[in-house]
DNA sequence: CCACATAATCTTTTT
DNA sequence: GATTATGTGG
């Protein structure tokens, strides 16, 4: 048997320096996702259902080109999202080709990332052609709006009605699609969020710039100034890559799409693997159009389709294929699978979050006497807030959780502290790291000498940093905040010294403790104090891995997910989004109620595109389970500080009845038969709820005074049908419906 | 001039 | 129910 492969034409030298990983790497292959790996030249889409094998299809392919030697692995860019998808590629191919992958191996030549780890790798090799040096810092959402407020004050705005998050996400819409400031659209139009926004991008990036900073968009943005101002830089990486791959094209925004195609453009060897159905991202700027017309971006592309489903049983696959089919954008695809039976699908209705938290604790505890693992189980929730409940259940409970995406480790207060202090002995222009860390711990500089400071600065255009050290210099500075600074400015002087010459780690103890800022939480005689304390602990651990700043800084702007330890048993808390690519035995839907799930905010600001959306996110949210699965709804929910009562989803009613046990539910209401009565009960629902508080148009006259809940207070100044136009005293003039006002006496 | 205490405003989803 | 903006006391 060895012999044959030997001396195969197919799978040549590779073979004799590493012993045994026969091309049995194919024979685990189907028809389709052979296919898919043997096209390897030319433009290839994947259409990959869930369950059907794509990560298979994606580490086969590469190590298919290695193994062939159609490509060096240098030769070869692979792309994903997230960086566990990354992480757990290398893996697999390692395991194919029976490397260890201990970056020695070729495998470390890869260039296999996360779009922006690759676009960041690149952008540090070119940063002065956009104005930047190498070691620039990638700052993280807080930061951006600290930054964003600071620059709206500067200009005199609002920030209470032009909130920097507000302005974060439309400046940030910019950049997912593509526009340097001198490319934003006519935001034609009246005085809006949208023209704020404009008017201080400019100097956004211009700050940004300055502090030798980068936000996540600037990465892939900074990439195409660069490959469309410089050819012969472009053309060095697209002759470069040979072969290109990319997961979960679905979620590509424009930003990436023309990446992706720039650097294909020497080879046209791109091979993209998504599903249209799982496309969530849309509110962060992925476009789904980019998989819609593949075939128009490349021509002649061959289009190959998995549907076989190695992972759920028939009713999961029925009931997700049935609630995708409501969907009318979509290429369509028809999942399937051999495992003919399994347990039906259990929809279980209750009264409130709290019995909702209680049945699931109930029903872990049943399968954990069926002796499923609790690693095999997952809470899937729509928002983040919905957690709480379920871990405040499981922790009474004595059951292991843990919270995927909640809370990581470098966004907590006390390690971005610490990596200020780092940020800013290393880059002391780095502006947001000064004011972050000159009066943490307390050193007595309030307000008043910080503005001193700023309007220096602003005066003489340089960094804070810079207008202190010339404060000081000066005797600008008097009495105890002169000596208190100048301590401050010293400290960081010799931190600066230490870095040359000490590893990375001793610099960070030193700097804690030089600082205070250890002593401040040894002070401190809050519960949280001593995980904080704790937290310093595993970073300064953590920093001894790193032998460069640049390389530390770089895995702290672009790791985001934290250390979860998939070892251990424990169930799993997470958001649908959090889920997509993950599979368990069991998984609980919760929360499936109209208004939160179908979410009413996206349907409101996205319309029926919102609306596929959402069930699009149902549609991950079935497909994660192998076996089990249980979907639940609340009849009240409390929702900020409200009860709210609701109806069940309307996704529920999509789900087709023959797959479906009902739960027993109490005397409260059942979900609807069919969406058409479902749609019923939701317009009677309406009705009613609306009723008791709104107006009808014959008691409101010209003159009255109203009430509405966003706008505040206004005038009536004149009734059309059951439109109300209002004078607002803070919104302008407005055209509405009498539904949403109240008559103030 | 600074630190602490109360009050209003929120919460989708994330590399 | 928690975190940020504002006011008052030190």
């Amino acid at each position: 048997m060895k012999s044959c492969y030997i001396h195969s034409v197919t799978y040549p030298a590779i073979q004799t320096l590493n012993p045994p990983p026969a091309p049995s790497y194919l024979d685990a292959l189907n028809t389709q996702q052979a296919e898919a790996v043997h096209a390897t030249d030319g433009p290839v889409l994947v259409l990959a259902g869930a369950g059907t094998g794509k990560t298979r299809v994606l580490t086969t392919r590469i190590a298919h080109l290695l193994a062939t030697k159609k490509a060096f692995a240098s030769q070869i860019l692979a792309v994903t999202f997230t960086n566990k998808a990354a992480r757990e590629m290398r893996d697999r191919i390692a395991a194919l080709l029976g490397e260890k992958d201990d970056h020695s191996g070729f495998i470390g030549h890869l260039w296999l990332g996360t779009f922006h780890s690759i676009a960041a790798r690149i952008l540090r090799k070119h940063a002065e052609l956009v104005g930047l040096s190498s070691q620039f810092t990638i700052l993280d959402d807080d930061d951006q709006q600290r930054l964003l407020k600071q620059i709206l004050q500067e200009a005199n705005i609002d920030t209470t009605k032009f909130t920097p998050k507000v302005m974060l996400a439309i400046i940030s819409g910019w950049k997912d699609r593509g526009y340097t400031p001198d490319k934003i659209p006519n935001t034609s139009g009246s005085y809006n969020a949208g023209q704020i926004a404009a008017s201080i991008y400019p100097r956004y990036q211009a700050r940004l710039k300055a502090m030798n900073c980068c936000d996540f968009g600037d990465l892939l943005l900074h990439n195409l100034t660069i490959f469309q101002q410089h050819p012969d830089v472009l053309k060095t990486y697209a002759d470069r890559f040979h072969y290109i791959l990319v997961d979960e094209y679905q979620d590509t925004n424009t930003s990436q799409y023309l990446w992706l195609r720039l650097l294909a453009l020497s080879y046209k060897n791109i091979c993209c693997v998504g599903d249209d159905d799982q496309s969530i991202y849309g509110w962060r700027g992925a476009e789904v159009t980019n998989i819609l017309k593949f075939e128009e971006d490349y021509p002649g592309a061959t289009i190959i389709r998995l549907e076989r489903n190695y992972r759920s049983t028939a009713p999961i696959l029925k009931a997700a294929s049935a609630v995708i089919a409501h969907n009318k954008d979509r290429l369509g695809k028809t999942l399937w699978t051999d495992e003919e039976d399994g347990p039906l699908i259990r929809i279980k209705p209750v009264w409130d979050d709290s019995e909702e938290a209680r049945f699931v604790g109930e029903e872990v505890e049943a399968y954990q006497r069926d002796k499923i693992p609790l690693s095999q189980m997952a809470v899937l929730v729509r928002a983040g807030f919905m957690t709480r409940g379920f871990e405040e259940r499981f922790m009474t409970l004595g059951i292991p959780y843990r919270v995927v995406g909640g809370l990581r480790f470098y966004e907590r207060m006390e390690i971005r502290d610490a990596v200020a202090y780092l940020r800013l002995t290393y880059q002391p222009h780095d502006d947001l790291a000064f004011e972050r860390i000159i009066n943490t711990p307390k050193r007595g500089i309030g307000k008043a000498t910080l503005e001193q400071i700023h309007s220096d600065a602003r005066a003489k255009n340089c960094s804070l940093h810079s207008a202190l050290e010339a404060m000081l210099a000066s005797g600008a500075m008097k009495g105890k905040t002169a000596a208190t600074l100048g301590q401050f400015m010293h400290n960081l002087a010799h931190w600066r010294q230490l870095l040359s010459a000490e590893p990375l780690a001793a610099v960070m103890d030193k700097m804690l403790d030089d600082s205070g800022y250890r002593a401040m939480w040894q002070a401190d005689n809050s519960p949280e104090a001593s995980g904080r304390l704790e937290n310093l602990k595993e970073l300064v651990r953590a920093l001894s891995e790193y032998s460069s700043v640049d390389a530390f800084i770089e895995h702290v702007g672009l790791v985001t997910d934290g250390a979860a330890n998939a070892e251990d048993d424990m169930i799993s808390i997470m958001s649908l989004h959090a889920a997509k690519g993950l599979e368990f035995s069991c998984v609980f839907l919760t929360g499936w109620e109209e208004g939160l799930f179908p979410s009413q905010r996206t349907m409101d600001e996205q319309g029926a595109k919102g609306l596929e959306e959402e069930r699009r996110l149902a549609y991950v949210g079935i497909t994660r389970a192998r076996r089990h699965l249980c979907i639940s709804h609340a009849a009240n929910r409390r929702i900020y500080n409200q009860w709210q009562s609701s109806l069940p989803s309307r996704f529920l009613a999509e789900i087709p009845p023959d797959v479906v046990e009902e739960m027993e539910s109490g005397t409260y209401h059942r979900r609807a038969a069919s969406p058409a009565i479902f749609q019923k009960e939701l317009d009677q629902l309406l009705a009613h709820r609306v009723q008791p508080t709104s107006l009808d148009t014959s008691v409101i006259r010209k003159g009255s005074s109203v009430q509405h809940e966003t706008f505040g207070q206004g005038i009536v100044l004149a009734i059309e049908g059951d439109h109300v136009q209002v004078a607002f005293k803070h919104g302008g003039i407005k055209k509405l419906l009498a539904d949403y006002l109240t008559l103030v006496k």
